[in-house]
DNA sequence: AATTATCGTGGGAGCGCTCCCACAACTCCT
DNA sequence: AGGAGTTGTGGGAGCGCTCCCACGATAATT
């Protein structure tokens, strides 16, 4: 079935498998005709090259790993979708692993990947990232780009969505609608991501009313939608109540708005609702949530883009190794829905 | 770095390479203390059988592929988590790859993934699938599953949801409610799943009620939000309108639910809305969506598992390839939520 | 005209493994 | 005691490719 190699194209096109070898590397050197003829005779033949065979002989195998907390969860499939597309057009393979948010289990499936021989790794981490944890990244010669983590002192690559920002111009726009006591709910206080929202906010608030004192506003929360039910729950029972809450992610957004509902507090008459994510179905919900973007199918497309070029040019000039700084920061739109409206007027 | 191969190992162990191959691949006929000394030895030079040269002998890459519409699609994310699981817990690798709803490129991928040599594909096709297809597909001399089609007179094994029978006990719930003018959105007609729904819905509306002209009450949609909407519109104008529409799926029942709310008709005081496939955020809508659970996870699963089976047996006994009949169904639940309710009294 | 560079090509080694066969050393029957 | 099995081991071929080197034929340079 699948035995036609590089030697029966040779024979049947009367050249040696070099010649061959040379046309389906696109290398040169070799002759227009000749050139015309082998691929004529792989055509005709439906020759393939075993990627097996290549790969014992190059190193390297055009699989790329992709490694992610949760393969059904859709937040992380726009990740998933970005990165297929761009390995797709490189003819790249896109392999992926669950790492079910466990530090232990992503460092597994690191290992894995890395000994199943793959060119690259994007890691979109489900947690925070340790010192060792990072060292030992940088100590496996393996390209790795981490998505949505801050990696500090490292010359590993990341991919950031612009969280101070973000947070920072959705506060603003709150601020713009007459709020002033305005509550945080956040996500879980390692990630680096829920750090820089929180600073979007602190800043935004405090900036026109250093009065404010925002630690008194700031509730905990763990980034699901039972711990935003809960948070919004000691929000209603809070004296003076706010006016609005920022919720660092949409999930917890959509949990607080249950409370506030069943509460009967009106969103957005009595209480403006700020989420972060732009979930795909947020602006479903009644009324659709106002919400920050955050570009996910982008991120992990820049993210294959930069592990093609690490490779590439590790390919090409091992000498220099030039380690650029790549770090990227991409903006998170401001998604103006029903769930914010103008201060009550008391 | 990475250079350490099963001659370093047998070196060390005083061995040669081929009682070190018969210790990493479990054959017998290795003393136990040999095979020992052997292990230990992989462990301290953190020796990995490199995959290339392996599948280049063996012909098996360990490497399974997973053709869907869309990658970044929350519906799909669920087969693919499933997928992956067996996929990890078997040791293979699963490849994914997004066809974008292409019959074209759906086989284009298909190719690709044949081309490097996986030892077999999860399909989980956007379209229907025709005769020519099939045989192809056949030809392949490759182990393939396929999810949410039917496939009439072939052995390729397939994994659906009972969509008759989930449709049906979906509309024994309206009926039994008190409904009786019950609608129909149906989506491309030429879907397997499609077909099966609207005669489950054919079934139970004209059992008790063989008066019941089924054929006016069906709309035409297209399985996405507008055209959902669209349909709705529709049934508005039609009198006497309907009590209770049954969407063929989620998106089209959410589509719908935005037009009535917006013409004021309340659900379900005024109308019951039924949808199928239990999307992750339809319990969040305002009313929450009573609707046909697809257990999308499990069926991925399955399709794996079937692969495994096959590429497992056909390696053990080549000889009898005793072609079982694989094709399986699963039950859909029905989740009762907000969306319905008893018929209203005039 | 003699030297050197360039082009097009073939041959061979080697990538790291598996798998078959050979062979020695035992054990076990008759 | 002698043939037949069983167990444990090593050696060699070969999987299908890439890449280096050699070599003849032209083309360009002095």
């Amino acid at each position: 079935m699948d035995n036609i190699t590089i030697f029966d194209v040779a024979k049947k096109a009367g050249v040696s498998k070099s010649t061959v070898s040379r046309v389906i590397n696109n290398k040169k050197n070799v002759n227009e005709k000749t050139r015309q003829k082998i691929l004529q005779v792989i055509d005709e033949l439906d020759f393939q090259p075993s990627n097996s065979a290549r790969s014992l002989v190059t190193k390297k195998t055009r699989n790329i790993g992709l490694i992610l907390p949760d393969l059904g969860d859709c937040f992380f499939a726009k990740f998933t979708k970005g990165a297929e597309e761009i390995c797709r057009s490189n003819n790249y393979n896109l392999l992926m692993i669950s790492s079910y948010w466990d530090v232990k289990a992503e460092q597994d499936r690191i290992d894995i990947l890395h000994n199943n021989r793959m060119d690259g790794l994007l890691l979109v981490s489900g947690s925070s990232i340790s010192r060792s944890y990072i060292n030992q990244l940088e100590n496996k010669n393996l390209p790795i780009v981490v998505i949505d983590r801050l990696l500090p002192n490292t010359k590993i690559p990341t991919v950031n969505p612009d969280n101070f920002h973000g947070a920072y111009t959705g506060l603003k726009h709150l601020i713009k609608l007459g709020h002033e006591k305005i509550s945080c709910v956040q996500g879980p206080g390692d990630l680096y991501s829920v750090q820089e929202r929180i600073r979007g906010y602190r800043t935004a608030v405090t900036e026109k009313n250093p009065h404010f004192n925002p630690q008194k506003y700031i509730f905990q929360g763990q980034f699901d939608r039972e711990s935003g039910y809960k948070a919004a729950r000691k929000i209603i029972k809070t004296r003076p109540r706010s006016t609005a809450v920022f919720f660092t992610n949409d999930r917890m957004a959509v949990g607080g708005m249950e409370a506030f509902k069943e509460a009967n507090i009106k969103i957005p008459e009595d209480i403006s609702i700020l989420g972060c994510d732009d979930l795909d179905y947020v602006s479903l919900l009644s009324p659709p949530l106002t919400t920050l973007e955050q570009p996910r199918e982008k991120m992990g497309q820049k993210g294959i883009s930069i592990l093609m070029d690490i490779i590439e040019n590790s390919r090409e000039n091992k000498k220099q190794k030039k380690e650029k700084d790549w770090s990227f920061k991409f903006e998170m739109k401001l998604k103006i829905r029903g769930s914010t409206g103008p201060v009550p007027s008391r």
